[in-house]
DNA sequence: CTGAAAGCGCTAACAA
DNA sequence: TTGTTAGCGCTTTCAG
């Protein structure tokens, strides 16, 4: 028998042309063919007719419909800002890890594109119109006042929020405690001047490498000097650029032994500028990294590993927890901020200093 | 039987809640709120009793409910594989490019993740559920059977189809054009032994590439012996693993030039095998990859660079298109194929090849 | 200008 | 075991 088009091509077959075509009411359609959760029994030709009447009009079940009834989608937001024009390794590693684990929990993901978080604070609350079940936000830059515009019927769960914020729980990586353990790997191999290429001013994550980078020098007994912290942004691009301002401002003096990147688009955007210059990782000068992306799995390129992915599988199993304990009428299970373990990852790009210390050219 | 109260913080406020508070129906909340098709002119003081009770009861608009009753959700599916472990840089390009542009369009972009295309295909007309108003598919390896269990009620439009499909408008990129023109050149710097890392039998965009470098080379009255072709997987890992097989396996003979691997990830899997063995790029052998993607970029790769993002922007602009048509009820814009076009990008990782020939080791 | 009524497709209590 | 009756929240046509 071959399978018979439809005719109508706009529109789907619904439950109640399933029930008309089968001689049964549409309830009892439903039962047959979305397992319903009431214990009703339907008859065994009652069931077999149902189920040819949808096969022959090849019903599909209207997921809108049975959304606003159920007052379930299966749906995950992710609300986060478009990645621009260079690719953010970071935003793309954490969204695989979360659309992974959203596919296994059955629920689907909708991208929600933020033109920044200011305006995306109140444009949250619109975005949790019954379409999604609940929302995760992605390196989220927003303040205590926005916490209070966000709807209180949908949970909320932030990825490297860089604020507590009220009612969402925060997923995050002890990145202080992996800068230190890296800071702390290069000074004991020998390393005295490290330049710490920072991230932006306002950025936890930022400030917590800084931190970190300290704290390994103050163990040590060192101070680094002001002008080894510089700030700049997340981007190839702005190491690139940060790198050759910073060494055109201090020509004449001593080369650093290793440059220590805010994260690994930095830390390529160094190599760029140290490979134009003509000098050379890590025989001139280490380099190292932070997240340990693709890019620096393969450019070779000494990093801290933070679970990316991880983060993304964390993220949709507490939500989907909350989503369901609200469902159920339970109390909310949200916990305190979970913070995942970091670790320096060693590779070609870092090793003893020289012996002899390099001008800035 | 009365409505709960509004102190449920569980749901939020509805038009019937705003109309009752405003002390008018829902229907002319509705009219204020929600900009009504009809042009039902509501009273001065009406509208501003309405907006000051929406704002007083947090009014939001629910997105469900309004998808049904307008059948049009704004939201645009996205199927694909998932990445796996290992993360695809092509697939993230052109997923950027889509959020980008559907945001721009106004559309939301929900991501279906499939396990494989065959199971896919049927998958793929329950996806197609009423939540989403028009689906794209990503690089989907699908056969003619498969098209005809796809609904007809939901437009669909293809990047990079291995087939054409009824009905799936598809779009790609003039792959083997590409790969001639970079081969052509590659040979015009004197290559004359030019290894081809393919991929899969079974992937158009392989068997493109494939047909590029046969051709640039027939063009030059040359003839590439049949080992010189290497068939593969996509990946990282496969380009490391087939060369470093390819090259065990002929020991003692001439070292290629040049390979040309059938996509950047491959390519820069060759890096590996190449730098494990001590060769240097481009001193000993050339690579060139395929795509463009950031890792190109990043790594000096000279490539044949697709317009990844702008695949992404096409299928939305084509596919919101066919939807709008589909409500208005006008015929479907679909038109053929779209064919991008590509272009080689020369970097540092080719170059002429040495005078002298060297030996596999 | 405004409200009543019907319906989008489905689910879930409650009767029969 | 089955059908009836209400919604879910919104839009739209049609009366008043």
């Amino acid at each position: 028998m071959a399978p018979k088009p439809t005719t109508d091509r706009q529109r789907a077959a619904t439950l109640a042309d399933v029930g008309r075509e089968a001689g049964v009411s549409a309830m009892a359609a439903s039962a047959v063919l979305n397992g319903a959760k009431t214990s009703t029994r339907i008859a065994d030709d009652t069931r077999a007719r149902i189920l040819a009447a949808a096969e022959r009009l090849q019903y599909r079940p209207n997921g809108a419909a049975r959304g606003l009834a159920e007052q379930r989608m299966h749906t995950l937001g992710l609300a986060t800002l478009l990645p621009g024009d260079e690719l953010n390794q970071y935003f793309l590693e954490v969204f695989n890890g979360i659309v992974e684990a959203a596919a296994r929990a059955g629920q689907s993901t909708t991208v929600f594109a933020l033109e920044d978080w200011r305006q995306g604070a109140s444009r949250l609350a619109a975005l949790c119109d019954g379409r999604i079940d609940g929302m995760i936000l992605l390196a989220p830059l927003l303040q205590l006042d926005d916490a209070a515009s966000l709807p209180t019927h949908t949970p909320f769960v932030a990825v490297h929020a860089n604020h507590a914020l009220p009612g969402v729980v925060n997923i995050e990586s002890d990145e202080e405690a992996g800068a230190l353990a890296m800071v702390r790997q290069m000074i004991a191999l020998g390393h005295r001047r490290i330049l710490h290429l920072a991230g932006p001013t306002g950025s936890v994550g930022a400030a917590r490498r800084v931190a970190g980078w300290r704290r390994a020098h103050a163990e040590a007994g060192l101070e680094p000097p002001p002008q080894y912290l510089v700030p700049g942004e997340f981007s190839i691009e702005s190491g690139r650029v940060a790198l050759e301002a910073w060494l055109q401002r201090h020509r004449g003096e001593p080369l650093p032994q290793a440059i220590f990147a805010v994260n690994d688009a930095v830390a390529l955007g160094c190599q760029q500028t140290l490979a134009a210059r003509g000098l050379r990782v890590p025989e001139d000068l280490s380099l190292v990294g932070f997240d340990d992306t693709l890019l620096a799995r393969t450019a070779g390129l000494a990093t801290v590993r933070q679970p990316l992915r991880e983060l993304g599988h964390r993220a949709v199993e507490l939500l989907v927890q909350r989503i369901e304990a609200r469902a159920a009428r339970r109390p909310d299970p949200a916990g305190p901020t979970q913070v995942l373990a970091t670790e320096p990852v060693l590779r070609a790009s870092l090793a003893a200093p020289a012996p002899t210390s390099r001008t800035v050219a």
